[in-house]
DNA sequence: CTTGAACCTGAAGTGGCTAGAGATCGTATG
DNA sequence: CATACGATCTCTAGCCACTTCAGGTTCAAG
């Protein structure tokens, strides 16, 4: 067993990088060959090891994914967060952007919802009253909510 | 010119299909690709004809596409609505476990629409106050809702 | 020194399409 | 009947953000 919770933020194997950050392994190396990690140093049988500074990052970057940033988003904010002084503006417009995108398909499940709602509701299980009413409802556009006379 | 939307219902190329249902020509070789949709006829130059049960069923399909359904789930569907009898309780079934799916999204779109609200209320936009709030909300994850002390 | 877990690379698979290349078909005109 | 040109054909690759697999190498505990 290796003193993982310790002190081993030295050098660390990308195990407990992974351990540290709840980021799966293999989306570690994956961050890495798109470019959202940098290339870490490696041991001398060629293993990466990583430092403090690495799991700053990718805590960073799994937080953005965890609010749904795509890698794009997430690339851009991870440059600004370098170049600190010319950051602000942009990095305001790309949640704004983000947010909006987020609030879209709020909606948009909202109504999926209501009609999934409607469409459940009319057969509730028994064989009896209906045959089906849920199989008609999709293959009748004309029921839902929507156009198409 | 063809004579469209009167009554070729009874031999359609692809391309009427597509104009008649919304389904991109595309995607209906697509979804007979992966076994949405079942092989049409072929004239003597090897194009798809189609007829009216074509119609309906890829408008079945849409519809339940528009839905949200997977394609799987759709597959399913299709099964019952084509065996009429054994059909009513898993059609119901299926209808709820996506309504649930489509419920759990949306929950979790909001509570990311509420912390994306108050990182980007943090910065509004101006270059002087901050440096920058956003990215150091993104950087510390405690300052948001969740856990990790 | 042996074992076995952790690690390595590179390629392919996932879902649900979309886009492109390059060839063939069908039909409204001249 | 010939021509032009849009519609259609097949096949392949690309998209996103990973995940999975195969087959090998390294590391560290006992």
């Amino acid at each position: 067993m290796q003193m993982d919770a310790k002190n081993l933020a030295r050098v660390m194997p990308i195990g407990s990088l992974s351990d540290r950050t709840g980021v799966k392994v293999e989306t570690i190396r994956y961050y890495e060959q798109v470019g959202l990690l940098p290339q870490p140093e490696r041991s001398e049988g060629n293993q990466r090891r990583y430092g403090r500074a690495h799991v700053e990052r990718l805590a960073f970057i799994k937080h953005a994914r965890d609010l749904g940033f795509p890698v794009d988003g997430i690339r851009a904010l991870l440059r600004l967060s370098d170049n600190p002084g010319m950051a602000c503006d942009e990095a305001h417009a790309i949640s704004v952007a983000h947010l909006d995108d987020v609030r879209h398909k709020i909606a948009r499940l909202r109504s999926l919802e209501k009609e999934l709602e409607r469409i459940a509701a009319t057969c509730s299980g028994g064989v009896t009253a209906c045959d089906c009413a849920i199989i008609e409802a999709l293959a009748d556009h004309s029921q839902c909510g929507h156009d198409r006379h």
